[in-house]
DNA sequence: TTGAAAGCGTTACCAC
DNA sequence: GTGGTAACGCTTTCAA
């Protein structure tokens, strides 16, 4: 059906080998028999098959991309700049998208295994643990970079936004504007993401001597429903915060969305802010205020050192993880606090 | 390095042949073999080569997405349902972005042929063609369904929204507040989906009896700029229109931000609404109004689609369009026409 | 400079 | 029930 390397030695009349080598650059090939073969490869319309290719050891030019889903702005940046870098490089991609489910990340990873693909650049699950498969894996010489969220740092590359830096800026500026008490409505704490914006957070009211109230912190997932619950819950505080950082964007998704309900303005009533820039904060009204990370900076690293590592898989390196400066991007949805009582 | 049938058929004390069949559970093996070969596979973390089994002219169990971009929201929604059904039915998914570039398109093409996947869902590039390649992919048995936009017919299964009736419906809905100078930013009218929009607001202007006024219709290109442009020349009329509707999310972004720095209150001093429904458009203040496209059903339809011809892949068959019916979302963005000149 | 032949990991067809 | 063996399309020695 398909035309073979075989069809094209016929075509050309010369042998398998003389094709091999004329189609893959190596060895010696007469003029002759290279113009041959161009034609031939030209009339025949022959493609190499990547699959017999790969079964020779040859890399398969593929890469896997596991992200937890696609629906967050967030991991869709992160695909859109690492299908580019690939492009970029000659090579295609393969996207997984494990929902936040380990059972799901694990086939994947299985899939992606026996080199399938050439590397991997990993986004880890919010839920359960791959942590035996994904080292075996490392082990056995798959290249595997971790993005955003870090788990084998004493084995593998990572690429990371520093979200402690991140937060603190955050906290830091809005307590600048007068503002002491600021609620912070945060996803899961057991991941780096949100632990460390916790920490940027308590060591910013720490450094400016502001006493850190827990009825202030709602500690829950990174969703829009706990960003409706958390903002309803500080909103019944007998002590209402003037300010609120919602820890993601589908977690301010849901904050604006009961603001919006209870006709509370922004920033006149109540400051807001963020994390990660995205494309509609800028035109919200007012356009909000958030720390922006360097996602696509953190992309190109990933997929350079990815790329630097399947070019030498064997080579003996001491893990090492990268850590991006995030920077704030004041726009207009925080205002200094009013003298009320002072 | 890797662990292969042979290693597993050595441990087990069996042969190549009846390891195989035990894993694919084709032909005849004893219990006892079952048990001792799964023993084998468990202890020797065996996994089975992709490559060496596409090479047997088996399936890759690997699809071929082919999208032009990804930052869209659309085109997310359509990268993480495809990936969802394929995974639900036991595929992996590789994801191409053309960028809406042929050039880039063509090398995806070429990249999937030849069994690297099983088959293709395919949404064409704006930008140049790629026919004569898709079609010869296509004659050689591999199936592809057309997702989105529309080229081959008479060849190729495809799934796309009714944008006439959906852009009919917004049209007609907002003539039925009053509006009398209703005017359209558009993107490319060489694509089905721009074409098609522009028809149905054609015909519910012609159905109403309301002369089309061709300034104001912006045509232009699905972006965020000819959003902010169209916005602009639109609100120089002499004649300023009363309601605006926006081709696209993007273009709706561009319009949004032009009425917000003019200070143009939605939708009191003018109505707004646009084509797609996209997470964001419920918080705005007002929410926006909107015509839903069933992107997951479309999605799914596609994938099932997919499914059936790389099932049965041989099959004569007749290509088939189908045509999604879309629904309006009346949400806050749309008032009654003020009674200023009656 | 070229060609024959072995081998990559797997499956399928035959014998046994 | 089981085990040889050829074959998939390609690359890579090794001789010629």
């Amino acid at each position: 059906m398909a035309v073979t390397i075989k069809d094209v030695a016929k075509h050309a009349g010369l042998s398998l080998s003389t094709v091999s080598r004329a189609l893959n650059q190596s060895g010696y090939v007469s003029e002759d028999a290279q113009r041959r073969i161009d034609t031939a490869v030209a009339e025949l319309g022959y493609q190499p098959n990547y699959l017999a290719r790969g079964l020779r050891g040859q890399p398969s030019r593929l890469v896997g991309l596991i992200v937890p889903e696609v629906t967050s702005l967030y991991d869709n940046l992160i695909i859109q700049s690492v299908a580019a870098m690939l492009h970029k490089n000659n090579y295609g991609m393969m996207l997984c998208i494990n929902n936040e489910d380990a059972e799901a990340d694990l086939g994947y990873l299985k899939i992606l295994k026996e080199k399938q693909v050439d590397g991997i650049i990993y986004v880890h699950p919010l839920e359960g643990n791959n942590s035996p498969f994904v080292r075996t894996l490392a082990k056995e010489g798959m290249p595997i970079i971790e993005l955003n969220r870090r788990r084998e740092e004493d084995l593998l590359d990572g690429v990371l936004a520093d979200n402690v830096q991140g937060a603190y800026q955050l906290t830091n500026y809005v307590i600048g504007l007068g503002h002491r008490r600021i609620g912070l409505i945060m996803g899961q704490t057991d991941l780096t993401t949100g632990q460390n914006r916790l920490t940027g957070y308590r060591h910013a009211l720490n450094d400016a001597d502001i006493p850190i109230d827990p009825a202030l912190i709602r500690i829950g997932s990174f969703t829009q429903e706990h960003g409706e619950t958390g903002t309803q819950e500080l909103l019944q505080l007998a002590e209402r915060p003037s300010a609120i950082l919602a820890g993601s964007n589908r977690i301010l998704m849901g904050c604006l969305k009961v603001l919006n309900e209870q006709a509370i303005r922004i920033p006149d009533d109540l400051s807001v802010a963020t994390f990660n820039d995205t494309e509609w904060l800028r035109f919200w009204n007012p356009p909000i205020t958030t720390v922006d990370i360097a996602t696509e900076e953190m992309v190109n690293l990933s997929v350079e050192l990815l790329l630097r590592r399947m070019a030498s898989p064997s080579k003996e390196y001491k893990p090492r993880t990268y850590l991006l400066s995030t920077s704030l991007l004041e726009r207009g949805s925080c205002a200094k606090v009013k003298q009320s009582g002072g």
